[in-house]
DNA sequence: ATCCATTGCGCAATCGTTTGCGGTTGATAA
DNA sequence: TTATCAACCGCAAACGATTGCGCAATGGAT
């Protein structure tokens, strides 16, 4: 069973298919009665508008492109919730291209949005995709695009991303406030330009406080499973740290268990900050002190300036660099010795 | 900067559109000498093939939709990732349709599916749709439909779900054989049909050894929070359970914190089992063993049998249930006393 | 020299909609 | 009675690509 188009029920009706098209759209043009009687017809006979003809004719059709480097349960689905949000009610719907963490993947998403003239491109790097491939990627995509989280350095579009650097170095001044003297610290890829401005801020806040920076305390790993693997590392040191820093969610996943699993006692022995979107923290018992990286603000954030770039059709305008403020947010037995121990 | 089109390059050239078209295809029709000259100006030009118009002569296009009831971090984004490893090599690209546990909004995603003449839809419905109004938004549809995961009694539509009732049998089987006698049950909304089927298979596995079921035992939590706040109750039970099941990761993450909160002893004084993807009982200590609920899976099954309906393009056949078995994976953590208690 | 088969390219229709413009009506005003 | 003007609706050209068919030129075979 063939959908009917425009002209099967013009031809039912012994109109011309403008008429038809008219009379759905409610144009004062066509005679009220005739209007009723098409729209009678036309749902009758199951009439949809075929959208390709449509943005055919319209030039442009309401897809936004979601180049993200993998699907992860990390941050990308509030992310995606926050960018739902802003797209949803005007009209534009999201197509989701993970890169899987692999810059020729990440290219031919970037390229798919290109041939299908999405409306525009909201994109997160991978993180092995070098600033100069980023770059002339983006260049050569001639649509609007707005940058987010996973950023390049000094790229010129718009982006949304976290203050990174404040952030780590406030988490860490939170450690050094309650108190804890040997601080380790727990980072993310170290490609990544966040994993090294979060390095950086844990950094600037040890010198501060004439705390060292003790190379065996501070690791990276890829995953959870990596973090695991660097905490007992770091646990069975002789200098075994009394507070650590976990730059995101997947580290803390890892990690926290980690730690207990290694016999430390969580907050008594050892004191845990994170970035993090605010879900995970609370998932464990003892909570966690975290600074707030807000997936749905920075989701919705990029959402809003992508329409306005798409709606204002301006593309070689200089680019607003947006920097998210993160909040700390203190849980009380964080810091408290637990019941019972 | 306009985009160049076919009939630009052809122009340029002094030739026939329906010539570009051909050289750019590899045409044999077309000399080789032109044929180069053509790919050599074409790419000069920067044409890119604009996909609408393609679309529109070639009536297919190569997305697929993907409606959920919501963008959260639990499952999705291993279905997802499931999806994307069949459908990426194949050509297709995933369009998001989170409907936010709105049958409205669902509807209105189908709807989308339906105009776009999207190539299949893989579909799982929200917590309130009623097996009548989603059997009716498919069969509207009239395109490849598979539904995952969480989906409706009786629908004549291809389908790849857990075998729920077997795996929650199962889970609380283990449960007893390890000695438990007083279980609880910590459910999702009761309005799905997965929580009514793992609801089934817990009580037939107390009925068969004769344990008792506890109405005060048995919750429902729509979300993390919620879970939290069962747990609370449960435990200041005087009769509180030596053994909880729980039914999916989002239950885990409140409840597993507020059992340790509420100064119950995990594994101790209470053990614990879930069904699950496998990721979140890895990220406490003590571990949870749990029945594998496998998300990529699932994702990639529902996916394979999307693509054939497609390309066979057969609609009308009957229906199949693929029902996923869980595998125990059994944490030695679980059952044992930890270290130092 | 005639015929036939290639080779190489253009013509024009087509996909399903939208939309500027023009052409009929019938009614009203002059 | 005739000019005017709505109100209504049809014609046909777009949008950008694909493709069956036709047709000219070329070359080889007869």
């Amino acid at each position: 069973m063939k959908r009917s188009t425009i002209k099967d029920v013009a031809s039912r009706l012994g109109v011309n298919p403008s008429t038809v098209s008219r009379a759905l759209k409610d144009h004062p043009d066509i005679g009220l009665a005739l209007r009723e009687e098409i729209k009678r017809v036309a749902a009758e006979m199951r009439y949809v508008p075929n959208q390709m003809a449509v943005q055919l004719r319209q030039r442009q059709r309401h897809l936004v492109g979601l180049v993200i480097p993998e699907m992860t349960m990390f941050f990308y689905p509030s992310v995606i919730r926050g960018i739902e949000e802003v797209l949803e009610p005007r009209g534009y719907q999201l197509v989701m291209l993970p890169s899987n963490e692999s810059p020729v993947r990440e290219a031919q998403n970037l390229k798919f949005c290109g041939e299908n003239q999405l409306a525009g491109v909201l994109i997160s790097f991978t993180r092995h995709t070098l600033p100069a491939d980023g770059l002339s990627l983006l260049s050569d995509l001639d649509m609007p695009v707005v940058v987010f989280d996973k950023s390049l350095p000094e790229l010129p579009f718009d982006s949304v991303i976290l203050e990174d650097e404040d952030a780590a170095r406030r988490a860490t001044q939170f450690l050094i406030d309650s108190g804890c003297k040997r601080i380790g610290g727990l980072f993310g890829s170290p490609n990544l330009l966040i994993t090294q401005k979060r390095l950086q801020g844990f950094r600037k806040a040890l010198e501060k406080s004439d705390l060292p920076f003790v190379e065996s305390l501070v690791r990276f790993a890829g995953n959870a499973a990596e973090a695991d693997l660097c905490v007992r590392e770091m646990m069975d040191l002789d200098d075994a740290p009394d507070a650590v820093f976990m730059m995101s969610d997947e580290i803390v996943m890892g990690a926290y268990p980690a730690i207990l699993r290694s016999g430390v006692n969580i907050p008594r022995d050892c004191s845990v900050i994170c970035i993090s979107d605010g879900f995970i923290p609370g998932c464990y018992y003892p909570g966690i002190s975290y600074l707030h990286h807000d997936g749905a603000g920075i989701g919705r954030e990029a959402a809003l300036r992508l329409v306005s770039l798409i709606e204002s059709d301006q593309s070689a305008v200089l680019p607003l660099h947006r920097m998210v403020n993160a909040e700390l947010v203190e849980l009380e037995s964080t810091n408290r010795t637990v019941k019972g121990e």
